[in-house]
RNA sequence: GGGGCCGUAGGGUAGCCUGGUUAUCCUUCGGGCUUUGGGAGCCCGUGACCCGAGUUCAAGUCUCGGCGGCCCCA
């Protein structure tokens, strides 16, 4: 038994265990284990990421170690870090000369080694990504897939251009790829700038994709950096024009970590477990045998023929024909959040029926064996990626609010994200957080298209020209 | 950054204040019988006092330190 998802910290706690996302129980702070289910869960995600990222850029694998005289170069960016670094300061007995950083994220790592890939124009633009685990010495509450000392799966992705415009291009392709990716999660978000203050360090802007959480907390689930030329000039990227001068290139970063897993588990989950998309569940359909005695052979052939046909479709298919009674099979397998379940009895054996149901509906219904074919199960998994979509989006537009005073505001905050219009001075955004006390994420980009607000008004603070922006207690 | 609470089997817990026999109960797990259309029942069995130091005749229980977890405030 999972506690209800309307507690949700307990819930969340539980289910990663129950349904056998990760082992927290691993001795060391912030670092857990994937068991075999949530590793497969991960593997079908970073799928669909790598899928994504294959389109336009080259796979590379860069050292997990980075030395301090790098790490330490670009100002802002180690300001960013330092607070939060893993050094490694000895080789076995011996100190070393200069300390090794276990990377945060690998800017500091690559550059270098883009200074030397990148001669000329023709090199550009550059672009790769990486999907390996980063280190951050967290000092706040560590979370299962939301906040961790090692993340285990940041996928980043790094890019060099030839002008400030040509990698902003590139800014706005990262986001529609990032859409893409989230899109196939029917996970929804907000598309957000992040304000000066809590950008990049290093970037020249931020921009974010953050969805809500049950409880109504956000969750910043990806980011894209615009990095201008402030690192090419830190690690003296340069390149050759085609009239022959040397120009310094413009850069971007984005990057996704298993958050996009929590988000999914999060967002889609109820109070039995998992409800996964058809196409990410690493069991997608199970097969249950209802075995009377004296009646169990006919039931078996029955079970068995749907199971090879299922699995010659190429659906992940399990038959459960373990000896515990059906409605421990249920619930088991909703846990797990297995998207199809067919039933087949003594009753179905006799009529070549089965007794189908979908993880997202409490209903079941009886069709011919027959009638599951492939076109079928590909129809079924999309209508069932549209109610998920559907049910995600309702549940976020519940936790959306917009506002026009600021003291309405605090008493929202921890129930879902506010939206109002705040100019650009730091002051403001200093005052609002202060009243509300609750982060500003940044200027609204895109959201749901539910959701009717004006872009423009005046700033809940000053009265001046504002734009609308977002704010929410974050994870 | 500041304050508080907690650590007993795979999971959840009682016992700790007031030190003393074989450490409680539920669940999980293994075996058996029986059963199977939404978490069945009965029987048998496996399994634990976070680590280290101290106090004491005696420590799950008291003290200190470490490690780990949780909560509140900033």
């Amino acid at each position: 038994m999972l506690p209800p998802k309307s507690d949700f910290s307990e819930w969340y706690h539980e289910i990663i265990q129950q349904a056998q996302i990760m082992d927290i129980r691993y001795p060391v702070k912030g670092l857990y284990v994937w068991f075999p289910f949530g590793f497969k869960l991960r593997n079908l995600i970073y799928g669909k990421l790598r899928d994504v990222m294959d389109r336009e850029h080259d796979e590379v694998y860069f050292p997990a170690l980075i030395p301090e005289t790098e790490l330490g170069k670009e100002g802002e960016h180690i300001k960013g870090f330092e607070d939060e670094v893993y050094w490694i300061t000895h080789g076995g007995l011996d100190e070393l000369d200069v300390k090794l950083a276990l990377r945060p994220t690998s800017e500091t790592a690559m550059y270098p080694m883009f200074r030397l890939w990148i001669r000329s124009h023709a090199d550009l633009p550059l672009k790769v990504y990486q999907i390996v685990n980063v280190f951050r010495y967290e000092t706040k509450h560590t979370r299962p897939l939301i906040r961790l000392r090692e993340i285990t799966s940041f996928k980043e992705a790094h890019t060099a251009h030839r002008s400030y415009e040509e990698a902003e291009e590139n800014v706005r392709k990262a986001v529609d790829a990032y859409k893409d990716f989230f899109d196939s999660l029917a996970v929804p978000y907000f598309i957000i700038k992040r304000p000066e203050w809590d950008k990049f360090p290093g970037a020249d802007y931020t921009i974010a994709f953050d969805t809500v959480m049950p409880d109504g907390k956000t969750l910043q689930i990806g980011t894209v950096h615009h990095l201008a030329d402030n690192f090419a000039r830190t690690f003296d990227i340069k390149y050759e024009t085609p009239a022959g001068d040397h120009a310094f290139v413009h850069q971007t970063c984005y990057g996704i970590s298993e958050r996009c897993v929590a988000s999914v588990i999060s967002i889609h989950g109820d109070d039995l477990g998992l409800i996964l998309p058809f196409h990410l569940a690493p069991h997608q359909a199970v097969v249950i045998p209802i075995l009377y005695k004296g009646r169990e052979k006919e039931v078996l052939d029955l079970s068995n023929e749907v199971f090879f046909r299922l699995r010659e479709m190429g659906v992940r298919t399990i038959l459960d024909d373990s000896d515990e009674r059906p409605g421990a099979k249920y619930y088991r397998w909703e846990l797990f959040g297995v998207p199809l379940r067919i039933e087949i009895g003594p009753r179905e054996a006799e009529s070549g029926e089965v007794v189908i149901s979908f993880r997202d509906e409490r209903m079941k219904r009886k069709i011919p064996a027959d009638e599951i074919t492939e076109e079928k199960v590909v129809e079924w998994a999309e209508e069932m990626q549209e109610r998920l979509r559907r049910r995600a989006i309702d549940s976020m537009l519940e936790k959306v609010k917009f506002f026009e005073s600021a003291d309405e505001m605090e008493e929202w905050m921890g129930r879902g994200i506010a939206l109002f219009h705040l100019c650009n001075s730091l002051k403001c955004g200093e005052k609002i957080e202060e009243t509300v006390r609750a982060g500003v994420l940044g200027e609204i980009i895109e959201m749901p298209e539910e959701i009717k607000v004006e872009r423009a008004g005046k700033c809940i603070v000053c009265g001046s020209n504002g734009k609308l922006n977002a704010m929410a207690k974050s994870y």
